[in-house]
DNA sequence: GGTACTGTACCGTCCGGACGGTATATTATT
DNA sequence: AATAATATACCGTCCGGACGGTACAGTACC
């Protein structure tokens, strides 16, 4: 009796919304009214599915870490495993999760948490550390593994700030380097 | 009656503390009384050096893209020139800028920045663009040195979100290899 | 006495959040 | 089946506090 995909959560349409405020006006200016205007619901209405501007931030951050496992976990099994895999997996992760939206929906949450309040991040950090520790130590290269991660983040984040060292061609020309040369590395 | 270079003027220690605050509480949460506590002023006498706080936000960025432009090329002068050289300066300049305080001193105005007003880095933008321009362009392997280049910034910008992914031994011995790697790329 | 700087007192605005109200949907009771 | 009770989703208004910025009265050295 309703066509379930086409009709977003007003939550999620805040969600996305609060990440266009932080792109539009940057993150010290992420206000409750904006993101309600911009998910056109009132302040009340946010207040409902957010209790506070905090439960906003974190909903950002759960909403982008999930994102980001999910992505990961499906495409290295879609790799097949493998150390080589795994950071393939994790790369195209980072990749997936900046290009979903418009305004590179994903680490901007980051951006938006960190400016208002750091000690949100303290799961994401966690989730963080607890990736790279099991892609690269138990990757037999672990250094020319987490350099090939690391730039991938690099771009990423530098994306977020509107620097584009790279223009669209050299960008997927680059991405498609980075996943071959993780594809070279010495697995054992 | 004064010792010359232990006496930091007041308006460098008004950045630092800027940074400090942006560092503790978020850099939605800078405010110029924090700032001006912080630098052992008062508000008046913050606003005396900084007409505004916009005006605080460019000192900022203006002091770390100084800093950025004065070790990469100190560094590319003691390294002789040559394309590899450009991709270690620029390396340098990067690791020599995140350790300058305690807190990340440098990238941390960018996140400040991007906080309070995006159209801040205007100016760093067209900067670093042009620096990978010249640097990576030039390079007869522009990919493989964009890879290093970029790593290293992931590394810095990861340190921002306060998300360690390496000890400090870890990361020095990964710096060590950046920029050993950066010496073995082809140079024509 | 001028220049460089500090300290205080204050104003207008904006924002987070609390609150009470409303309308519809769902469930329970009889 | 009708009614009552409860839950869900949202709206509009208001307030206290914080913040950026102004004004001005100093102070200290040259």
């Amino acid at each position: 009796m309703e066509s379930p995909p086409p009709e977003r959560t007003a939550r999620e349409r805040l969600l996305d919304a609060a990440l266009h405020v932080v792109a539009q006006s940057g993150a010290g200016n992420l206000t409750l009214e904006a993101v309600a205007e911009g998910a056109g619901v009132s302040k009340g209405g946010l207040l409902y599915h957010f209790k506070t501007k905090e439960a906003l931030l974190q909903g950002l951050l759960d909403r982008h870490m999930r994102q980001l496992e999910a992505t990961f976990t499906r495409e290295l099994q879609a790799l097949g495993g493998g150390p080589n895999a795994a950071v393939q997996a994790y790369i195209k992760a980072l990749i997936a999760c900046e290009n979903l939206g418009l305004d590179n929906e994903g680490s901007l949450s980051v951006v938006a948490a960190v400016a208002n309040d750091p000690t949100l991040l303290r799961d994401l950090r966690r989730e963080v550390q607890r990736s790279y520790r099991e892609v690269v130590a138990a990757h037999p290269e672990p250094l020319r593994a987490m350099r090939l991660m690391l730039a991938a983040e690099g771009l990423v984040l530098m994306d977020i700030f509107g620097i584009e060292v790279l223009d669209p061609e050299q960008r997927s020309a680059f991405h498609e380097d980075l996943l071959a040369e993780a594809g070279r590395l010495r697995e054992r």
